[in-house]
DNA sequence: TACGGTCTGTACGCTTTCGTGCAGTAATGT
DNA sequence: ACATTACTGCACGAAAGCGTACAGACCGTA
């Protein structure tokens, strides 16, 4: 048992005696202190255990979210039930875009993938301290941009490249956004983020771990080798990457 | 020849001859009087073909485009040079988006599918009318979401939905934008749209068009039963729409 | 220690799409 | 009128993915 390798449990045993609320969110971070205390003063602090739900396909939305911790995902839900990833978010994002311009619905099903935190925000006071924020609208528009790129290079992706890069390219994705080596979810979870069968996810999963870039067990995937594995996944990763990065030189540097 | 079938032909002759300068485009359409005079006494009308580009892929935005006839595609370039649509454009929309917060170069490419005409204006100056202008900044913060919820559906729709289903998408798509029953295009250019090889448009228009839906001949498409055509798509034309739609009444009600 | 639930590996036949090449036909230009 | 270009139809084997099913491995709990 003593060299036993970690596993889910106590992946939530850390997370249960955790009583960290140090803001992490790179949003909330960003603000200048004026408009920061303004907005957290109204924020609640919220665990969220995997899969809970931030926001209904179609439904008016009755809370934003800043995420502090774990990671979230937008999700287009179809008639069929199957549903398929288009965009991610951990830390450096926010969850309720659409109240940023003036719209109350959101598109998409977002759920937490990985069980972690946020600061919530009642819509109707988000939408008020908004006004008061311009920093904060600034911000928010930009990550609004960004979650626009994730979408488009995600429809080039699912329409160009394999089940194995795609994989790869979301490891990738969820590690940035979670920290850590660690990814925890199951090849059921990551069939429903790419849209495919179980059994392809168990393919390409066997072809990165007899690579040796990654290794996993029962819902707990480790990624062995970051490097290895960015040169395994396809283009689509470093793209937005890339045009993350120099869109936000192009906004620091005036 | 008296009875020939429209072609490529006459309808560039059609373009040439027209000098209708009259705004078509949603967006300055919407504007209060004030806003509009402000921001049109700086626009350029211009004419574009089909082919011309409006931004590049990774490069600084020149010009900001008021869409005003014709249309366009937002297109997600990869190294292979293979490109994939992932957004399309037509006089209700703008491109330029990036600008609009902060930022200053253009993730996808964007060129002129079928030719038209657009108001144009010099990235700078639009920067600067944008900041006079709070209900042009509204409505283009609009369209943002709105192009990215195209993204995201045609991300689910590129995974899962077959080239007919996705063709038929397609035309209704642009048939909404463009006006009309006519879509001039040919297979070769389709196939880039969809990602897929020419020879599978082939095949799919084939189907659309033994079933009465459309007819085409040389990069012309021509509509003929525009509701059963609906009917032979995949849901996400309606999912787009039906979500716009209630964004705007959202937006009207308040 | 046994049990039930969850997760993973693998196999089968089937459909769709891919990559490619070639031939036929309509429009264009000189 | 003729050559050239552009567009379309089709065929071929190869490859990837799909839907499905089942058995084994591992875990927590009783």
């Amino acid at each position: 048992m003593a060299h036993k390798i970690i596993t889910n449990h106590s992946i939530l045993k850390f997370e249960k005696n955790s009583n960290d609320h140090t803001v992490h969110n790179s949003i909330l971070l960003g603000l200048p202190k004026r408009e920061c205390s303004a907005v957290m003063s109204k924020l609640e602090f919220e665990r969220l255990p995997a899969h809970s739900v931030l926001a209904e396909a179609g439904e008016e939305i009755e809370f934003v979210y800043f995420v502090n911790d774990g990671l979230a995902s937008v999700l287009n839900v179809l008639i069929s039930g199957k549903s398929v990833e288009v965009g991610l978010c951990g830390f450096e994002g926010f969850v309720g875009l659409p109240l940023i311009a003036g719209f109350e619905s959101s598109p998409s099903q977002i759920i937490m993938q990985v069980a972690g935190s946020a600061f919530k925000l009642a819509a109707k006071d988000f939408v008020a301290a908004l006004r008061s924020c311009p920093t904060l609208a600034k911000s928010l528009g930009q990550f609004a941009q960004e979650m626009g790129l994730q979408s488009a290079q995600i429809a080039a992706c699912n329409r160009l490249h394999a089940v194995d890069k795609r994989l790869a390219r979301w490891l990738l994705m969820s590690q940035d956004r979670i920290g850590g080596v660690l990814v925890p979810l199951t090849q059921e979870f990551l069939s429903h983020m790419l849209a495919t069968r179980r059994a392809s996810v168990t393919g390409a999963a066997g072809v990165l771990q007899k690579a040796g870039l990654i290794t996993y067990s029962r819902g707990l995937v480790k990624v062995e080798n970051r490097s290895k594995l960015e040169a395994a996944t396809c283009e689509c990763y470093a793209a937005m990457k890339r045009q993350a990065k120099k869109w936000h030189s192009e906004n620091g540097a005036r």
